[in-house]
DNA sequence: TTGACACGCAAGCCGCTACTTGCCTATCAT
DNA sequence: ATGATAGGCAAGTAGCGGCTTGCGTGTCAA
């Protein structure tokens, strides 16, 4: 589990980025009820938690620390390079 | 096992999106070649046959069959509405 | 200092999926 | 018709990932 593929492959973790697209910087706890509140999923704390830390390790969600709060802002950059992959401009050393 | 997400997850399935982007048209064999000697995965045939069927239940694979031949093309259409559900433009009737 | 609150760590379970294996169908050349 | 080529169908296996459970750590208020 490495790459922003896997990261987004989880419904969970596309609800929790939704989440942050409608209100940035959340703590866990925010996260958690809001989740259960308009998305019916029915996630513990840990699972969210866990999933806060694969989004993080790609990079989709920056965090700060204030004390015992921990804030969740969302990044969107890592996914304009999947686009970018596939898209038709051949890679620059490719035309020979 | 139904949405873009889920078919961008496999490795294996983004080394075949990247073939079909160098070369636009290919055959199921002439894949399981190309794949073996440029990106050095071990795939069996039905392995990459399956893949291909994901990858054209999302869109993301178009096919046209001529004879006992099926070629298939790469379509980048699906992966914008990624993008473009969390970018920063909120949702039309949401500003209330 | 004590309790409550926000969060982290680690092990275990379970379902899903990527891949294999074996066999079958369809198209083309000879 | 027969063999070769291109592809499809289906069941079984193994490993990974999502989620839970239980406990531990750090921060703040009283």
């Amino acid at each position: 589990m490495a790459d922003v593929f896997d990261a987004l492959s989880a419904p969970a973790r596309r609800a929790i980025l939704d989440e942050l697209h409608d209100r940035d910087g959340q703590t866990l706890f925010e996260l958690c009820a809001r989740l259960t509140m308009k998305h019916g999923l029915g996630l513990t704390r840990q699972a969210v938690s866990q999933h806060l830390e694969v989004l993080e390790s790609v990079g989709l969600v920056k965090t700060t620390r204030q004390g015992r709060y921990k804030f969740h802002y969302l990044d969107t950059t890592p996914l304009h390079t999947i686009v970018r992959r596939w898209s038709r401009e051949k890679a620059k050393g490719r035309k020979r």
